[in-house]
DNA sequence: ATGGACCTTCCAGTACAGGGGAAGGTCAAG
DNA sequence: CTTGACCTTCCCCTGTACTGGAAGGTCCAT
């Protein structure tokens, strides 16, 4: 299978592909007597992997790590588990975080809805913030 | 006040305060004869105002348009206003994206948490994700 | 044999908000 | 007079996940 095609079937770019293979993420594939990359049928279940992991707003990184102790032959299943706590943990702390700054800004929003816009004067930055 | 001084009252660095003045968030101050920044006390309250704006979570490029119509004369205000409405619409939908991202995350740590490790092979790469 | 689609490598840039460090100038104290 | 703290400009680097484009090679049909 030919750059092109993996990058149509797997939903991506070939830019992606060769960018992924460059991260370590995809294993060099064969060359074709032009120098064309070959891909094998598993590249695409590994692409699968990668798009599903991203979606689960895994990092690059973090995916390249699950691979590495699967290609070592191990499998990753623990390893998976961890990193899934630790990014619920992670999605915790953010929703928390932004829902802090939610109310802060909609505090912000309320001040500033009820003031008469021409009591405003320029030489102060502006008091709503 | 030398931009030492200014970046130790504003609780910022040297290398921030010429990053925004070189970003149109600060005026160029005044220079003294031998060339060194000398800031008037009112680039406190500005740096003050960047801050705020900052944890309000504002980029660099909103608190710029928001000082550049003060610097131009005009009150600000309908402007903040908007900048904080539309911040707070930005909000909302990045908090529903990470619950929507946070229970699909859970769900794979539950399936990956109730399934034996010892039934995982390496040859696939990982059921869970 | 030639056109066009596809591929190759390599270099550079995107957005964000600065940080690191070199080479050199300034200023006050000792 | 020299030391040390502070300042100047300059350019490159950080991390994330790609994207764009140039110059050139390959393959297949016409």
């Amino acid at each position: 299978m030919r750059i092109g095609e993996l990058a149509q079937v797997s939903g991506t770019t070939t830019k992606t592909l060769r960018f992924y293979e460059e991260a370590g993420l995809l294993p060099a594939p064969e060359r074709t007597a032009g120098g064309y990359r070959d891909y094998a049928p598993e590249a695409l279940a590994r692409l699968d992997f990668i798009r599903r992991s991203r979606t689960a707003g895994l990092t690059l990184a973090q995916i390249r790590e699950v691979l590495d102790i699967r290609d070592a032959g191990v499998a990753p299943c623990q390893h998976v588990q961890d990193l899934l706590e630790t990014r619920l943990g992670d999605l915790d702390r953010q929703i928390a975080d932004l829902q802090a700054l939610r109310h802060t800004v909609a505090r912000l929003r309320d001040d500033a809805a009820t003031v008469d816009p021409a009591n405003c004067d320029a030489t102060t930055v502006c008091r709503y913030l």
